[in-house]
DNA sequence: AACTATTTATAAGA
DNA sequence: TTCTTATAAATAGTT
């Protein structure tokens, strides 16, 4: 400042606003440079004018986007690891859990039962046969009563209320999953409790 | 700067760079707030110093986070995508899959078919028999043989090799994913390229 | 952390 | 916008 001295606050005519901001802005982005260097520093800023325009200064080591990715790192350290971290471990479980919905749509598709023992292939077998006969049999009840045709308490395993606001839908709970008893634990044609 | 004119380059005596550090960054800090308001500006500043600290100063006005998400629209860039925020895209598209996969893993078990439609439902049935049968010739041929058992090229669709290291090792592309063809796009018997 | 001699930044005017 | 310049502000080196 010079020619007098200002008070810091906003500058009211237009111009002499802008004329300012972009003389400020030079210093500024001067400073930064300086500090760089002095200091073996990395800085960026980002700077939006009254006006909307965006504006940046990047230390030459680095980028913007770098930067952002430390400050992120360190925010994220200090104030959302237990965030971050929850995700990361949830992301890790879906992704497993999906490699195990895929291997057993593979297994029911047909594809890649390679992996299966022959008990196992027998267990699938006699699974899929019985879920081709209920959705047969559906199919059948469905050409006469799409309402109560669904429900077949039949062979199958419990028939559970299903609570979707509609008191004749129901969900089958069928063999699937009780074949693990079969199977055991750590079996290959695992089956998940399908719950959302 | 005073008691004698500096030259811009990096200042080896780790003392008196972190001195130089700290004044000039209150001196950048104090500019930036002064540019904010007297310009009516948005200003962002991260710096990380030599020593990996990261420090920021954002307009009392906004927060850093707005910021990089202006400049990311003015740059047309997507800074965000390296972490968080790329974390939740993840997370979503898992889920997403995820319940796809059980859908159609419901599907294939003979649960929950009620939101097929009757033609759904057939081309369901259809699938899983030939799945079965080709279970059931996988079974039967893996009690004779099962390196080649594996192998049928009889009604079902293309074998395609599987570069797993065993050139006796196929998969076998059966109907399931062909059926697409009669239900059309946007099918509830959706089914996927299973691929990792 | 404070001091202060100087350099640097810059407000106002051209 | 750029230049000029009087003056305010920042700061390097010292204490």
């Amino acid at each position: 400042m010079s020619r007098g001295k200002i008070q810091i606050k906003r500058i009211e005519n237009t111009t002499n606003r802008q004329v300012t901001y972009s003389k400020r802005r030079n210093g500024l982005f001067k400073k930064a440079n300086e500090l760089t260097v002095l200091c073996d520093a990395k800085v960026s800023i980002i700077m939006v004018s009254s006006t909307g325009k965006v504006q940046e200064y990047v230390s030459p080591s680095t980028t913007t986007k770098q930067l952002i990715d430390e400050y992120q790192k360190a925010k994220e350290t200090d104030i959302w690891s237990s965030n971050y971290e929850r995700m990361q471990r949830e992301l890790k479980k879906l992704k497993e859990v999906n490699r195990s919905l895929r291997t057993e749509i593979r297994q029911r598709r047909g594809e890649s039962a390679n992996d299966l023992s022959l008990e196992k292939i027998h267990i699938l077998e006699q699974d899929m046969e019985n879920a081709v006969k209920v959705i047969r049999d559906r199919k059948d009840a469905g050409n006469e009563d799409p309402q109560y045709g669904l429900v077949d308490n039949g062979d199958y395993g419990a028939v559970i209320g299903c609570s979707n606001g509609d008191p004749h839908i129901f969900a089958l709970r069928l063999r699937p999953r009780q074949s693990n008893f079969h199977s055991g634990a750590g079996s290959d044609l695992t089956t998940y409790t399908l719950l959302e």
